[in-house]
DNA sequence: GCAATTATTACCGAATCAGTAGGGATTACG
DNA sequence: CGTAATCCCTACTGATTCGGTAATAATTGC
């Protein structure tokens, strides 16, 4: 299991990406610029986000990046393992040396499995409008550059 | 958050203690042959177990580690915290930059928070006793070394 | 004393992380 | 039509971590 820069980056944009929902593209370098993110490293992020789903690109000039469903309708696991890479093969590797080379008779497997539903329940739950809300509350009683 | 070798060998290895419970003390190179653990590593890790109050040593020869307690009052969560360090300063790593960078006023932190919350929830309500139980019923239906 | 065992420290190759860099393709706008 | 803005793709890089090895010292049972 591995949560990196990467999930907490991407997430913000995703969320700023929600706060904008319904009035057209918004570009990476603004994102980036509004949410202190390395610009160059946030493109990257966007072509995993688009690849998983989550976001579509608008080309050219005045173009940039749309969620692809309304906030309420994605939820935060998709959002990380579109960068990430599947939860399920990456608690303990189970996928790695076939099986924790252990496969199927490892004593530790079901406390593994455990862990990683829990950890998908939370992000499968939890709607990027729901954190949406949080930001525009943050951005209100904040020196807003919105 | 990370969950690396380390808990994976780790978890095997105290399991292993748990099912020799009160016969005195096993060396690391008993439980590396029999668990299939590179003998060196595993000898680190027992470094980390011991720091973490998990197990104790017993130096010399016929030496070897126990655990500290009745496997029934050790956690998974004790296992895995002293090998990888505390689980929730390294969810989105809220320690590293000093909170983000964005401390306080980050919108992506309630998930990390659940998630984390989530995960030590399973590891602290699974004790080592019950796993251990796994491991004896696979060890008696295996070409059984023990 | 000797053999078995843990303790400590250092080291190493490979992979991953967190970005950076350079160029190309596409499109709005004047 | 030209140009600036924007996304797209690939490659590169320095730092860190991972997974493990090695050498050596300290401790103890026999």
């Amino acid at each position: 299991m591995r949560l990196t820069a990467k999930s907490e980056y991407g997430l913000l944009a995703v969320i700023d990406l929600a706060c904008s929902f319904g009035s057209g593209p918004v570009s990476a370098r603004e994102i980036a610029e509004r949410r202190e993110i390395p610009p160059r490293f946030l493109e990257q992020l966007f072509v995993a986000l688009r690849r998983g789903g989550v976001v579509s690109a608008v080309r050219g000039a005045r173009g940039g990046f749309v969620l692809t469903r309304d906030p309420a309708q994605i939820t935060v696991l998709e959002v990380v393992e579109s960068l990430e890479g599947s939860l399920e093969t990456s608690v303990c590797d189970s996928e790695r040396s076939s099986g924790c080379a252990r496969s199927g008779a490892c004593a530790a497997a079901p406390v593994w499995a455990k862990a990683t539903a829990a950890l998908r329940d939370v992000f499968a739950t939890t709607s990027i409008a729901e954190l949406a809300g949080n930001q525009q509350i943050m951005d209100a009683s904040a020196p807003g550059k919105r």
